[in-house]
RNA sequence: GGGCCCGUGGCCUAGCCUGGAUAGGGCACCGGCCUUCUAAGCCGGGGGUCCGGGGUUCGAAUCCCCGCGGGCCCGCCA
């Protein structure tokens, strides 16, 4: 056979839509195809079959009664007798439809023997140019998990959209003209500039955290001060609260590095901090201190290496580095300040400009297609300080419209808290004239990670760093590996451990749902059992080894199989779900959501794993029937493998 | 004050958009299975007001309304 279907679940579904319709109209019953293939679903029973019609909305559209509309498929059925449907039962209002084991598994290896490892990747039939820019994280700190689960997500969802036969370009935006930047610059500064030691994001990290707690804690006093001359005693707990936990959180620095802490306090007394941070960010914005300039750009050069590591460690990759200062300093800035002030939705807000929101945002259409919240009023965006610099959201409609030069699409991967301020870049692009780029941008909102019991934050350096948790995962991986294989030889260990520990990760944190919060906790994240990357992997693993010690290539010749053996249970369940699998992968391509990967994955793994002890493969007697369970086994390490590629996982050729 | 997200056995989670049959899993707990392709496994067991209350429907974890609890957002911050 040289022809064959890509998803064969999908082809089944079709034929069985137009044999039901067909079943209908010989008695008059007028109902589409599609109508009927809209109404099907899958029954929660194994005893009720794989594919299930509920009558009940027909009964009524139709006005017939139920075993009309049962009798004529079930009679339909026997005489004609489709050859991809092995039994029908009518149990309680639902059409229940067995698949025809043969039918599907001929299908299923032809398909597979056709398509190889790129079984179940079904391309679109109109490719996009797609920009995926993720994890994006202030340069002043290590990467924490809540970026981890930002840099999964995002390089999960670029391979997914690339096997969909997508263009993918992905990017980072390494936001070095922040607030947060210039007190890094401020502290190194005052530190005479000194040369990292170590891996620089976490050098930096340190001297950032210091620098930033004693800010707070100055302006904090301060502030206490003000509210005790205004008498505002409402508001002096919560300040005094909120300094409380800037004093912890320097005292917990201190416990870290004391000599740091003590010399930056000592060198920072006394200084009009905020004066001071604002010169540095103009200075670096009009480029009008060569040493600033340098100093910002060799620090943040330094911590974006220390982030190409860590993400080098987990297999993330960008095609671009996108550096914020070069936007700002390139002409677009002005080029759009000019379209801005000719667009009908320019206003001077507070004596600056800005865009007024409040007649677009009416427009349903707009609300619609910009996805904005139903009701909530969109305040004005401000474009620049009344001293002329740039503000944060300025600069970003300046990268979307970049970023957006050759591509269709651009999906920001960024964390849900911004949803306004995204919601808000969209309705400015479509006020600018840009509609392309305001309907086209789409925010992939994720939610935080959280430690338990606290917050996490980058600003008090009250985080896990990614570092320590792959080295974290790779040593406990290291652990379970040496305890399994004693005699192993040490490289081979270490490899596994690597690729063990970084499934792990990567399954934990791309397996729930990007929309709940995560809570952190390292026996959860580092779960090597069921339900957990390492489970996956292993499963793969048992498969490839029987398939090892098969010894020969699997050639998936139709000839001399035993179809007999397909109605086992087990092996059946197995047979089902391994057709299913294109299905799947369209399902979270066009959703974007790879949680249902990581769930298709878990059950086909539990599936093949009860199928391990109940079916011996190689030690099957009959030929024909080891020949069948041979190609089942082929085709599970094929999905297995397809899926751990797309999760960017390694699959472990044996563990 | 307004907006968005989340709430499912002790803990974590799927299902919710697109209503359908006995709410799937995992961790933890209890009992079995390694002379047979890798026990990171398999088989069995106990444990549930799907946050609460109304409504729509033949039918609600799912849709609508009103609450409750948790998180987040409403800056000349980023």
């Amino acid at each position: 056979m040289n022809n064959y279907v890509k998803d064969v679940y999908e082809y089944i579904l079709c034929k069985l839509s137009n044999h039901i319709c067909d079943s209908w109209n010989r008695i008059n019953l007028k109902v589409s195809a599609s109508e009927i293939y809209r109404s099907l679903e899958e029954p929660p029973l194994e005893k009720f079959g794989e594919i299930a019609l509920p009558t009940f909305k027909f009964l009524k559209k139709l006005s017939v009664d139920y075993n009309v509309l049962a009798e004529s498929i079930t009679t339909q059925t026997s005489k004609r007798k489709p050859e991809f449907i092995s039994k029908v039962n009518v149990v309680r209002g639902y059409i229940n439809f067995f698949i025809n084991e043969e039918f599907a598994a001929k299908h299923l290896f032809n398909t597979v023997s056709n398509m190889g490892y790129d079984y179940g990747f079904i391309k679109v039939d109109k490719p996009l140019h797609i920009v995926v820019e993720h994890t994006s994280a202030n340069p002043v700190h290590p990467l924490h998990i809540g970026h981890g689960r930002n840099a999964i997500l995002g390089d999960v969802i670029s391979r997914i959209l690339a096997k969909r036969g997508h263009s993918v370009i992905r990017r980072f935006y390494v936001n070095d003209m922040g607030r947060q930047v210039a007190i890094l610059a401020y502290g190194c500064l005052h530190l005479n500039n000194p040369l990292p030691k170590g891996k620089p994001d976490h050098f930096y990290g340190v001297i950032y955290s210091i620098t930033n707690a004693v800010i707070e804690i100055d302006r904090l006093k301060r502030e206490i001060e003000e509210l005790k001359e205004k008498g505002r005693f409402e508001d002096l707990e919560r300040t005094n609260n909120e300094l409380l936990d800037w004093l912890n959180v320097l005292a917990e620095l201190k416990g870290k590095e004391p000599k740091l802490v003590l010399e930056l306090i000592e060198k920072l007394k006394g200084k009009e901090h905020e004066s001071e941070i604002q010169k540095i960010m103009k200075a670096y914005e009009k480029r009008s201190s060569e040493k600033i300039v340098k100093i910002i750009r060799t620090i943040c050069n330094n911590i974006v290496e220390g982030f190409k590591e860590t993400l080098d460690k987990i297999g993330v990759e960008f095609d671009f580095w996108d550096w914020e200062s070069d936007i700002v300093w390139s002409s677009i800035i002005s080029k759009i300040l000019e379209e801005a002030r000719k667009s009908p939705y320019f206003t001077i807000h507070k004596g600056t400009s800005a865009l007024d929101f409040s007649s677009l945002q009416k427009v349903s259409e707009v609300r619609e297609k910009l996805k904005l919240p139903k009701t909530f009023e969109i305040p004005p965006l401000i474009l620049q300080r009344s001293d002329g610099t740039t503000l944060y959201t300025m600069r970003d409609i300046a990268y979307s419209i970049i970023k957006f030069k050759n591509a269709d699409k651009v999906i920001n991967v960024i964390m849900s808290e911004q949803k306004l301020a995204q919601a808000q870049l969209r309705l400015a692009l479509l006020a600018l004239g840009y509609k392309r780029e305001a309907y086209n941008l789409i925010h992939y909102s994720y939610e935080i990670v959280n430690l338990p019991g606290m917050r996490m934050s980058g600003r008090k350096g009250r985080f896990v760093d990614l570092d320590s948790l792959i080295e974290e995962a790779v040593s406990r991986a290291y652990l379970e590996v040496s305890k399994r294989n004693p005699k192993m030889d040490e490289e081979m260990k270490e490899r596994i451990a690597k690729t063990v520990g970084l499934g792990a990760i990567r399954y934990a944190l791309v397996s729930v749902s990007a929309s709940k919060p995560l809570t952190f906790i390292w026996d959860d994240v580092l779960n090597f059992e069921r339900n957990s990357g390492p489970y996956i992997q292993y499963t793969y693993a048992r498969a490839l080894n029987i398939l090892r010690n098969y010894g020969k290539e699997v050639d998936f010749s139709l000839e001399t199989l035993d179809y007999g053996i397909l109605k086992k249970p087990i092996i059946r369940r197995l047979l089902i779900l391994l057709i299913k699998f294109p299905k799947v992968f369209v399902k979270t391509a066009e959703e974007l959501k790879p949680e249902y990967l990581a769930e298709y994955a878990g059950k086909l793994a539990d599936t093949f794993n009860s199928f391990y002890t109940m079916e011996p493969v190689l030690k099957e007697p009959v030929e024909e029937k080891k020949r069948t369970k041979l190609y089942i086994v082929k085709t599970v390490e094929i999905v297995l493998k397809n899926i751990l590629t797309l999760l960017g996982i390694e699959a472990p050729e044996r563990m």
